[in-house]
DNA sequence: CGATAGCTTGAGAGTACTCAAAGTGGGTGG
DNA sequence: CCACCCACTTTGAGTACTCTCAAGCTATCG
């Protein structure tokens, strides 16, 4: 999941589970904490998060990171380059992964239904990254963290009438190392817009919005 | 072409031309200032890059652009997301670009080789992308220039001994705009490195390195 | 119930931005 | 061919936003 630029068309099926009875292989069960690969990794596979978050990383050498992306249902993770893992990939909750072989991926021989599933994942993959260079390279501290939570509503925002709880199981460094701030202005920006009553932070992850519209504003730059 | 971090084995075959017998189309010439194809155009080819540097951009609603990529010589460009092109694609330079026809990317049925290669090609553009990612977000001013420096120096630089000179065709802003920055701080921060002798500015799009390991070096953020 | 990691808040500093003006150079038309 | 013009680049001054460092607070887990 990237932070995208809102577009009423790109609704896409959300969790179409990609499991066809040909390709199926045992779901794979993480518990928080637990590693899928890391940075390096031979890949064998590319997986479909089914449940649960997971979270994928990048390091400097001089300890930097980049949170790259967090997967949510629905979302396929872990595609290669130069048959290798580029990022870290650790679960942050109880997670299943569904996963499908490379040759999948990269033949449409045995599968081609997957294979073209898939095809427009990885494509689709890079559409969002697109987005999300735009949030990295040009947005505002308050519209980055607008911008986020304008998309986890969307994405996993239970719809309880006017009020829509998001859960976030990552840390507010994930956070920050996602969206290219410090945990603290990350803080701060949340502790400003509950503030600002546009968000009700009910515990540490979970978080109310209360303005959408006013929300949504913010994340497109409008100043007030 | 991204700004990524050095590795010494993914130097993958730079110039390596795609085009097959059985995929060949007319090559599209372009001259400075052509646009090849506007966001939301219908994506019915991608490109390999064969001669000249092409721009990628997007906007958002307020004026502010991102320059996604410059496409180099060897770079495939144009994948489609949802049959759609997501950027702007303006030539810099007069280009040559080899168009593939989609299908080749979608299925491995009329040509497995090519469909192969244009399937490497978006991996490691996501690949490529995830390292941008690290620049966009946690990189300072004067990382992102050493090390735009650098990636355009083994790229592009021509070998003349011990100087590089690397040609430009992008103006400032364009740089500014790839880079997360504003023109002035991309035009300070190379007065800067031209102060402290690391480049040579020979002019306005020319730009010569002379001290190459000073510039990796800060590019990996050494302070001195 | 205490230890500890994570979160929030505060104060101050620094980097990159904004606004402004001067300098440079490539291109066009006289 | 030269001069002018316009767009781009550079430089300057001041500001603002985000970061850094530090301390207090909170919640979770043994």
């Amino acid at each position: 999941m990237y932070v995208t630029i809102p577009k009423n068309q790109t609704s896409a099926a959300p969790i179409a589970s990609l499991a066809s009875t040909a390709a199926q292989t045992t779901e794979a069960r993480l518990k928080a904490g637990d590693y899928l690969y890391f940075e390096g990794d031979n890949a064998e596979r590319v997986y479909q998060v089914m449940r649960g978050v997971v979270r994928l990383t990048r390091w400097l050498a001089d300890g930097r990171r980049q949170v790259i992306a967090f997967g949510y249902p629905g979302d396929i993770i872990g595609f290669p380059s130069d048959g290798l893992h580029h990022t870290d990939c650790e679960s942050l909750t109880d997670a299943r992964m569904q996963p499908f072989r490379l040759c999948h991926l990269e033949s449409c021989e045995s599968d081609p239904k997957l294979h073209r599933a898939l095809l427009q994942a990885a494509l689709r993959e890079i559409s969002a990254m697109q987005d999300h260079f735009m949030m990295l390279g040009r947005k505002s501290a308050t519209e980055k963290l607008a911008s986020f939570l304008c998309v986890l509503a969307e994405r996993v925002g239970e719809d309880l009438g006017a009020y829509r709880p998001i859960n976030l199981p990552m840390s507010r460094s994930d956070i920050a190392d996602f969206l290219g701030l410090t945990t603290e202005t990350v803080s701060r920006t949340l502790t400003q817009l509950r503030k600002s009553k546009i968000i009700a932070i009910d515990s540490t992850h979970t978080i109310i919005i209360q303005k959408p519209t006013a929300l949504l504003s913010l994340s497109l730059g409008n100043r007030d």
